[in-house]
DNA sequence: TCAATCATTATTTTCGAAAATATGTCCGTT
DNA sequence: AACGGACATATTTTCGAAAATAATGATTGA
């Protein structure tokens, strides 16, 4: 892995973890310090990371880390649900064996996650991020079209920047309610009930976007 | 503007119009010398042209633009509908006067371009690519979501790929077409058909979407 | 006191060379 | 002839310094 991949990943989990503040400017000798590394793979990252919405740069002003807010969060999901849905109905129209296989498989990894968190168990909040990631791919993976995929992943990183601050939350209600969520959602895909599926995974993302809208007024206004 | 601006805009246009050919290896040496710039500026502009998706990296290997063909074109037109049809829809809701104004005006120096081609003048083959972009661009401008228009410009910048080689193409009798549509989308937008509008813009980019395969399964025939 | 001008400093941007890695060639062995 | 290993070449990637630009602060004149 090249210093610039390893620039970017580095800088990309620093952001959408909030390591890096929300509007926070980005000075090369303060990155080149804390990354051990020259400019140029910092500002290759950089680049990479503006086309992904998580910097902003003026022109001979440097970088600072995106601006979040709850009107950028409303559309996210909002536009989250256009394209998972539209994914989601062409995966289930498309999907084979393997494709139930990996929803399977998915579901059942996140699970145990989630079992562990609940019980009490000390957990890295990036696996619980990683698998629940892992089985909203595999619900949309068999749609056929990569820009559907490429929007998905664009959403999604930009989505954990607003649930992150919910994963770090005790919250044990809350992950039992998304647990009968995922499997109800995984049993009507399975059964290629598409209406169904589609309506679950909007009711899914809309009760995410309430909880995420509560919480940030709750902060902004604490 | 900085030398990476100029490198990305600069590249970009190449690779749309087909001057840097699809699946082309980009050396950093011949690239510097073309450009006339170190390799910083450049392998900046790359990171970001390989998030819009015209070029393609292996790390160590160096950059290549990216290969096209008939289902990348597909996918293409049919995520554009997706989006475009939402957007638009979304715009008709909540469009105020200055938005009426600004389609009338776009669709007025379109047509303005457009009759000169028909007239058989001389003229840049990217003023009507710009003044089509304007257009489609004030049809959706009042959406209010920042990730709708930001997928709008991405995939219109890809299909610009495939529409170039029909724009160098004489066919008057296909110009007079899509001025058609273009008046009729117009005039169910300012009625706020919403129904009519979004099932023209769908029929507007199906027709492209025949044209442009007809256009390349006989390239590859022939 | 205030505004404008000009040096000073801080920061970004760019270059050219060095380091790291891949690619191609030549040779010897089987 | 086919295969593999060692060397040489080509290319990408990275660094450190120089150039270009912005931000800051001091100075002067009204």
């Amino acid at each position: 892995m090249t210093l610039s991949e390893k620039a970017y990943c580095a800088m990309r989990q620093d952001i959408v973890s909030g390591v890096l503040a929300p509007g926070q400017p980005l000075r090369m000798a303060g990155l080149s310090e804390r990354y051990a590394m020259g400019f140029s793979p910092l500002r290759e990252a950089l680049n990479r990371l503006q086309s992904d919405r998580l910097v902003v740069s003026a022109p001979l002003k440097g970088f600072s880390v995106a601006a979040i807010s709850i009107a950028e969060m409303s559309d996210t999901i909002a536009t989250r649900i256009l394209i998972e849905c539209e994914a989601l109905s062409l995966s289930i129209q498309h999907g084979d064996d393997s494709w139930e296989a990996a929803i399977v498989s998915a579901l059942h990894a996140l699970n145990l996650e989630a079992d562990r968190v609940e019980r009490g168990e000390v957990t890295d909040p990036r696996q619980m991020e990683q698998r629940h990631h892992a089985f909203h791919f595999a619900l949309i993976s068999s749609c056929n079209s990569n820009w559907l995929l490429d929007f998905f992943q664009r959403l999604y990183t930009e989505s954990e920047r607003y649930r992150y601050p919910i994963l770090s939350r005790p919250a044990t209600q809350s992950f039992r309610n998304v647990k009968a969520e995922h499997s109800a959602l995984s049993a009507a895909v399975l059964a290629r009930d598409c209406a169904t599926a589609t309506a679950l995974l909007n009711k899914h993302y809309d009760t995410t976007a309430k909880n995420i809208r509560a919480l940030m007024e709750q902060k902004v206004a604490g």
